[in-house]
RNA sequence: UCCCCGGUAGCUCAAUGGUAGAGCGUUCGGCUGUUAACCGAAAUGUUGCAGGUUCGAGUCCUGCCCGGGGAGCCA
C-alpha cells in the first residue's frame, strides 16, 4: 500500500519534471544570462571559501536553498554542499537577475554570479551580491519540494531520505561520517595493520543464528549475509599477522531502537600473538584517532550539529577501565538491580558511562553471556577475557571484543554448546589445527560511534541511507 | 515476540460525542536589508482500514494495518 502510493506520487513528480524542462528551454530567449565574458571571468568557488574571495566577482553552483522577498529587493539563500550563502539582488540595479530568482522555487538548480562581501547582516558573514543568476532546473510550483525549513516528523524525513540529506545538518554528518572512517583506516594502518576485507556472503552464522539474513545463492545453494567479518579476520591475523576489515554487516534483530540499524559498518581488527590488554590500547587509540580528527578537520561540520566541542576534546588515551566485578558494584551502589551475571541493558549502560567523562571500558565479563569463540581467564574460570567500550552521555556500546579462544577442543566444544552447525566451522577450527596461537579483536560499530561524535539522537541519520527494522526505502 | 505512544490538508499540529481548523508550503497582491522575513487574500480533507454503539463519531468500543519509542539481543 506504502510503496504503491509513494511510486504514484513519484512517477508524476517526473512527468512533471519533464514537462518543466521543456517550459524552462523555451524560456531561454526570456530569461537572461549571464554573459559568456562574465562565464570565463569569474572563477567557480565554493561557498566554503567564500571568504577566500572577498571583494571578488565569483560564481556559485548549487540549489535555491530558502529566498526571502522584500519588495524591489530579494535575498536568495543558495547551498552548494558545501555551505550556505546569502545572496542580495535589486530590481534597480540587476533587473534581469531579478526577474530570474523572483517567485523560484525551493531546491530549484541555480548558477549566480557576483561579488563576494563580508556582510555582517548575512548568515555566515558574507553574501554575495549578485550581477547574474542562471536557472538550471526550476523545481515546479505544482509539486514544491517536499522538505520544509520547518520541523518534520520522523517517518515522513526517513520517507524523504534521498532529499533529506540536502539540508545542511544532514550533510554536514555525512562528512563527519567520511572524517571519521578515514581517521580510522590511517590510524589501524599506523599501527601495522592491513586490511584484509571479509566476504559479505557467508556460509553461517558468527553471531546468533537468530538474525541471520538468509538469501537464495547460486543453485538452490544457501548463504547468510554476514554478522560480523570476525572469524575472516582469524584467518588474515594467521597470514599476516595485524590485519582489520571495514565493511558493512547485517542482522536481522527484530528491535527498533535509535541505537539500531539492520545493516552497519564495523571495523574490526585481529592481531595474532596479541592479547587482551593489547585490545583495549588499540581501542582507546583508535577511538580517540577518530575523535581528535573530526574535531581538528570538521569543526566546522561540528558546529552545525550543535556538538560541543570541548567533551570532545578532552578524548584522549588512557581511557577507564573497570572489570564487569566492579561494573556491577558501581551499579549496585547506584540503587540498579543488577545482580552478578546479568548482562548490561541500556540503562545499565547510560548509568556507568555517566560516571566518566571518557568512553569507559568494561573487562571481563561472565564467560556464559559472551560469544562461544571468545577466550576464558586462566586465573578466573568464570570470566572471559573480553570488553566492551561504552561512549559517554547515554551513547551506547561502541566497541566489543577480546581474547578468543585458541584451543581446538574447548572451541568444538563451545560451538556444540552453541548448537552451531560443526561442518560449516571446520575452516574456522582449522586455524586452530594449524599453528593456533593467542590473539585477539574486537568490532567498533561505525554508526555508534559517529552518533556520538555527532550528539545525534538516532544513529539513522549518521548513515545516507539506513536501513531498519519495517524500512528499506529509499 | 512483548510493553507504551501515535495515525486529521503536501508538512507540523488543533478540534467537551454536535458546522473539520491554524501555521507553514502553493496561488494572487503588497513591501529596498531580509534573518525559518513580514502584511493581505485564495485554493486545498475518503480524519489509516473495516465493523459496532449513538438522533449524531475525528472523538467511544472491537478487530486489523502502518509508524515511533523501549524491552529482549547486540555494534
Amino acid at each position: 500500500m506504502r510503496f504503491a502510493r509513494r511510486s504514484t506520487g513519484w512517477k508524476s513528480l517526473r512527468r512533471k519534471s519533464a514537462a518543466s524542462t521543456r517550459i524552462r528551454v523555451e524560456n531561454f530567449g526570456a530569461v537572461p544570462f549571464m554573459s559568456q565574458e562574465a562565464q570565463i571571468k569569474a572563477p567557480v568557488i565554493t561557498i566554503d571559501h567564500a571568504a577566500e574571495h572577498a571583494g571578488q566577482v565569483a560564481t556559485i553552483r548549487g540549489w535555491l536553498y530558502n529566498l526571502r522577498e522584500s519588495g524591489k529587493l530579494l535575498f536568495p539563500i543558495f547551498r552548494d554542499g558545501t555551505g550556505v550563502m546569502q545572496g542580495v539582488v535589486s530590481v534597480r540595479e540587476q533587473p534581469q537577475a531579478f526577474e530570474a530568482l523572483k517567485g523560484l522555487t525551493q531546491e530549484s538548480s541555480v548558477i549566480v554570479t557576483g561579488k563576494i562581501q563580508a556582510e555582517p547582516r548575512a548568515p555566515g558573514g558574507y553574501e554575495i551580491q549578485i550581477h547574474a543568476a542562471e536557472v538550471v532546473q526550476k523545481v515546479p510550483e505544482s509539486s514544491p519540494y517536499p522538505i520544509q525549513l520547518k520541523e518534520h516528523g520522523v517517518d515522513f524525513l526517513l520517507d524523504q531520505r534521498h532529499l533529506w540529506i540536502r539540508t545542511p545538518r544532514q550533510a554536514a554528518i555525512l562528512r563527519i561520517r567520511a572524517e571519521a572512517i578515514r581517521a580510522a583506516r590511517n590510524y589501524m594502518d599506523s599501527q601495522g595493520y592491513t586490511l584484509t576485507d571479509a566476504p559479505i556472503f557467508t556460509p553461517a552464522a558468527c553471531e546468533g543464528t537468530t538474525t541471520l539474513f538468509e538469501v537464495n545463492y547460486i543453485d538452490e545453494q544457501k548463504a547468510y549475509l554476514t554478522q560480523s567479518g570476525q572469524l575472516y579476520v582469524e584467518a588474515t591475523a594467521a597470514a599476516l599477522g595485524k590485519v582489520y576489515t571495514f565493511g558493512p554487516t547485517f542482522r536481522a534483530e527484530k528491535s527498533k531502537t535509535r541505537r539500531h540499524l539492520t545493516e552497519f559498518w564495523m571495523l574490526e581488527p585481529e592481531a595474532a600473538f596479541a592479547h587482551l590488554a593489547d585490545m583495549m590500547d588499540l581501542g582507546e587509540g583508535l577511538v580517540s584517532a577518530m575523535v581528535q580528527s573530526v574535531v581538528k578537520n570538521r569543526a566546522r561540520e561540528l558546529g552545525a550539529v550543535g556538538r560541543d566541542l570541548s567533551k570532545l576534546e578532552e578524548i584522549a588515551p588512557p581511557f577507564p577501565r573497570i572489570t564487569y566485578d566492579d561494573a556491577v558494584k558501581v551499579l549496585q551502589k547506584a540503587g540498579n538491580p543488577t545482580k552478578w551475571g546479568d548482562d548490561f541493558g541500556g540503562d545499565e549502560e547510560t548509568l556507568l558511562s555517566k560516571e566518566f567523562d571518557k568512553p569507559v571500558i568494561i573487562h571481563r565479563y561472565p564467560a556464559a553471556m559472551k560469544a562461544f569463540y571468545m577466550a576464558t581467564d586462566m586465573e578466573r574460570p568464570d570470566l572471559s577475557l573480553s570488553f566492551d567500550m561504552i561512549a559517554p552521555e547515554g551513547f551506547g556500546e561502541i566497541i566489543g571484543g577480546g581474547e578468543r579462544q585458541s584451543d581446538y577442543d574447548t572451541l568444538v566444544r563451545r560451538i556444540r554448546e552453541s548448537k552451531l552447525p560443526e561442518e560449516a566451522f571446520q575452516w574456522y577450527l582449522d586455524l586452530r589445527r594449524y599453528g593456533s596461537v593467542p590473539h585477539a579483536g574486537f568490532g567498533l560499530g561505525l554508526e555508534r560511534t559517529v552518533a556520538w561524535i555527532c550528539g545525534t539522537e538516532h544513529i539513522r541519520e549518521v548513515i545516507p541511507f539506513p536501513r531498519m527494522l519495517h524500512r528499506v526505502y529509499p
